[in-house]
DNA sequence: GCCGGCATCAGCCAAATGGATGATTCCTGG
DNA sequence: CCAGGAATCATCCATTTGGCTGATGCCGGC
């Protein structure tokens, strides 16, 4: 019998999962947790053969950071990650971070159900959509952004201008629009509406 | 015996709420729908007291549009917005179309299942923090953006420039300035860059 | 110790943007 | 029919933005 944690900061979806889940015999939801910090202690104590956890988990920690956590276990469970979302930095994150595998939240039932079989068995586990893009971004990898190019560009998607982000961040519009052209230069754009744009699409902030 | 139809695009989520409406005894589910279209049909058949629907539909026409066309049938179900975003504008649309409520996903079961209750009986639903916000749209409503204008923020959100909006809908540079420069003033903001942001912070887009 | 990346700043210039004002056409509701 | 909103286009002008080039100081890794 294989375990389950569920993960999610919705108490219908987590209804949902279970239902899906223990719809069959060979899974059994062994405990659910609404945040990460909540499923971190939880499986501490469980050990749960398979955490299928959020992405997005409301306030606190995010599924990423939550997945680092889990896979510092001993013994770690399998993290299969869930979400609504398919953007491309978060599936690269996930998997970095240790995740099994990685799933829409809009498949099919079975489909949830073998991927819980495939991670308690060790397997990658990927939508089938996403495992071409998660491939073509191991082949071009999102450009890397600075820590402080990724803070003009938050500015940037809250509609600021230049000087605006210059008196924020306490430097010169000289330096803000170099932090610009460097943006610019690694997204492949040339005007702030594109940056954020693709920034907002690719999951960079 | 109050009856329900569920619509959303997750499998998972249908399950969960399934679960949850009959957990009790006075609610029970007669249909599902994974699209707006697909809902309209069942209702029309089914004939249920209240249609639960998502804002949100992925393909297809969305929660709003579906609410619309639910209110015109007859007999005319209840209809219950679930959720998972709080945008203001979807909030007032939802309202206008005839929706009895709008609830946010991330509530308790049991909120859940008092609002259906209480929307089968003609009640008002709305989630507690929405209520004031709701209330205070009325009095300082969204700005009304023509449909036109709707069109050219979509492509000012997707980082187009003037030249390519104005390509892309066969006029001219000087009425998209035109149509940016009313956008702006309805909008209160001076830069496309912030439009973007309020635009996508109110639900605009 | 030196190289390279990062953050900071500067000046110049071309292009895009935004504000103001006004005109025309079309359509719709009273 | 007529007022008014919507969409279209135009001109003028100031500001902002983005591209280019180059410089400085700092820090971390080899």
């Amino acid at each position: 019998m294989t375990t389950v944690l569920l993960v999610d900061d919705h108490p219908v979806v987590r209804s949902g999962l279970r239902a899906v889940i223990e719809a069959g015999d060979a899974l059994t939801v062994v405990g659910e947790a609404a945040t990460g910090e909540e499923a971190i202690t939880l499986a501490g104590h469980l050990h749960p053969d398979v955490v299928l956890c959020d992405l997005r988990l409301g306030s606190g920690i995010d599924g990423i950071r939550t997945t680092i956590a889990l896979r510092a276990l001993d013994p770690a469970p399998a993290v299969l990650i869930l979400t609504t979302f398919d953007r491309d930095a978060e599936v690269l994150g996930a998997i970095e971070a240790g995740a099994a595998g990685y799933l829409l939240k809009d498949v099919d039932p079975e489909v949830i159900v073998q991927g819980i079989h495939r991670a308690a068995a060790g397997d990658m586990v990927l939508a089938p959509d996403l495992a071409t893009r998660v491939l073509k971004g191991m082949r071009s990898p999102l450009p890397r952004l600075t820590d402080r190019e990724i803070e003009v560009l938050r500015h940037l998607a809250r509609g600021a201008t230049n000087k605006e982000i210059a008196r924020t961040l306490f430097v010169t519009e000289a330096t803000v629009k170099s932090h610009l052209a460097h943006i610019f230069t690694k997204l492949d754009v040339d005007s702030r509406s594109r940056a954020i744009h693709v920034a907002q699409e690719t999951g960079l902030i």
